[in-house]
DNA sequence: ATTTGGAATTGGAGCGCTCCAATGGTCTAT
DNA sequence: ATAGACCATTGGAGCGCTCCAATTCCAAAT
């Protein structure tokens, strides 16, 4: 910058008023400013404008895991908001780890972000502590876990109650839920299964199995249902990648889908959508999310601070091929699963 | 800082030899100063001292697309390398769009990364200008389109030829390839499609859509394929995506696959693999791509600058249940396709 | 010719930290 | 007792920038 100045006949501080392009710089030195930087190949040096600032303008999202697609379409959400507002995003990765999420948000929180939008984070409330309130701070896609935080979510209850509902107006009785397991949501959703139940009637076969929230999670939970006498006509799946997993499985083993058993996600991810799995799942708005997320970090930017704020968007149930009446309950005889070669 | 030192009662020196743990403080300031910083919530500031220090210790991570699991599994390649080292690895979005991923490098450089990795980006070597050279940079999993610039890359010239063979060797002659487009690594994957169809003894049958890659570009090339009075016995995708896309297409026109066409895919992302899909396709090994990145880039800090280095790693023909003989090819009568509903 | 106002420009302090050279203090060997 | 060696500790300069108050400049008004 010195170099700069002094290659352009100018001070220091003319040479900040160009690079921010001030608008009381004469044409004339603006423009032999802009040169000298040009052939210096000068950058301005973030670290020590933001130092010199005291702002970054920047927000730090911390998401859970790079390979589900759905926390991309979350993240392509909140950059779009807070592009349109003058704000940078820097993506920290959380590795499905809580105590690495904990690393990120102290990075950030280092960084001096000026506020972070965790999406889908699997630490729980008391170890993020003061982190809170270090700076604003939102959590996006995690249920209801985080009572003293900002969050945005999907109403992970009333999804549930969608899909088995949904099972439950196809015939469906004894339908099994896929928890979650570790996953901080996955309560919520545990939840709304168990008073979907209640409400169908079958309040006495709900049955909860512990599962996980990958696709790998779903092999050992479906080799037991289906070495038991009375398996589930349905199933439903703490998220679509566990479904996923469900259906290879059932696939591996000569089960049909929908014939057999039906089986509805939670996400709506794309995968869901690829014909040849078609599953019926619980969609969630991601994109909406996000730029709610960014409105809401910027609310608490600009003005005091409330209590929290709890933002719940509204799931929708999609209805795809991977369900259908259950097979006892058929009034006309069904031709005989076609199985896997 | 400032405070810490004077609740301790030492100097700011002091406090920030204590900060990062320096071997030569008494073990009794050491325990005071922490006490104080935690008693007062402090927390160093990275900009500050990165400017102090005149080092950062940061990566960046351009990432193309952060819905496309395939370069997920890269960046924790990256990631699970830098940490080793004592890098930090900050992550920004392209968004699939070449101005964009500029854009993002720039930031990069203003940040002061030490080095970057751009993993799959779409802009052409001649707007990377001397961006290069302003640090160390690789680009990770975009073809061979960048010859004056560090390169990991899986030989996708390869991949296709072992795709191509692969079909050939099922009794395939019209194969039809699905380009990529604009994306980068598209003519090199479209070169070994050339040239396996010609070692194949059929390259009089070349024949090259141009598509995309991602699931949605798909759609219009299949429809106008199954409109020809002499459709295509087998289809080879530039990514999985592009693939699931087709299989799409064709499980809605009630084409079988491997029924009526084959299909072979590229990545082996984990979609891939979904049995349900069960698609063919040529496999990348991403984290070993990401961990060679990483060291690549600590070896240009490291030593001097000799001409750029292209790392090709060897892909791997991974067979599914996209793939089989063609139905004209076939010695034996076959049942008639099985289309869908 | 002199004042006045506004716009363009500048010097310098300061952002929070690190790092160097210098200081003080303790211990051992003579 | 005294010099030497060695350790823990400190003051201060400086990293590259911004921002304020102060200065200069120019033209219009008196």
């Amino acid at each position: 910058m010195e170099d700069v100045a002094e290659r352009a006949n100018v001070s220091r501080a003319l040479v900040s008023l160009v690079m921010n392009n001030s608008p009381q710089v004469s044409e004339e030195k603006r423009r032999s400013v802009l040169q000298a930087a040009r052939e210096l190949g000068y950058r301005p040096n973030l670290m020590a404008r933001n130092l010199a600032q005291q702002r970054t303008h920047t927000i730090g999202v911390l998401v859970d895991d790079l390979r589900n697609p759905f926390f991309g379409e979350v993240v392509d959400g909140i950059e779009a908001e807070a592009a349109g507002h003058g704000f940078r995003v820097i993506i920290l990765n959380g590795h499905r780890d809580a105590r690495r999420e904990v690393e990120a948000i102290e990075t950030f929180l280092q960084l001096q972000v000026e506020a972070m939008a965790l999406v889908g984070p699997r630490v729980a409330e008391d170890d993020l502590g003061e982190i809170g309130t270090a700076a604003p701070c939102v959590i996006v896609a995690t249920g209801a876990a985080h009572p003293g935080i900002d969050t945005i979510a999907t109403d992970g209850r009333r999804g549930s109650e969608l899909a088995v509902e949904h099972l439950a107006a196809l015939g469906h009785k004894r339908v099994v839920h896929l928890d979650g397991g570790a996953n901080v949501s996955a309560a919520e959703r545990r939840s709304g299964y168990r008073s979907g139940m209640h409400s169908a009637g079958v309040g006495h076969l709900i049955d909860i199995r512990p599962a996980g929230d990958d696709e790998t999670d779903a092999l050992a939970v479906i080799d037991a249902l289906l070495a038991e006498s009375d398996p589930p006509t349905a199933i439903f799946a703490f998220n679509d990648l566990l479904a996923a997993g469900a259906l290879n499985r059932l696939d591996d083993a000569g089960v049909a889908v929908p014939g057999d058993v039906s089986l509805v996600g939670f996400d709506n991810t794309f995968i869901s959508a690829l014909r040849h799995l078609s599953l019926t799942t619980v969609n969630q708005p991601t994109l909406a999310m996000g730029r709610l997320a960014v409105e809401t970090l910027l609310r608490r930017l600009s003005d005091g601070s409330d209590g929290p704020v709890h933002h719940t968007l509204q799931p929708e149930l999609v209805v795809r091929g991977t369900t259908g009446p259950p097979r006892r309950a058929a009034l006309r005889p069904r031709s005989p699963a076609m199985t896997g070669p």
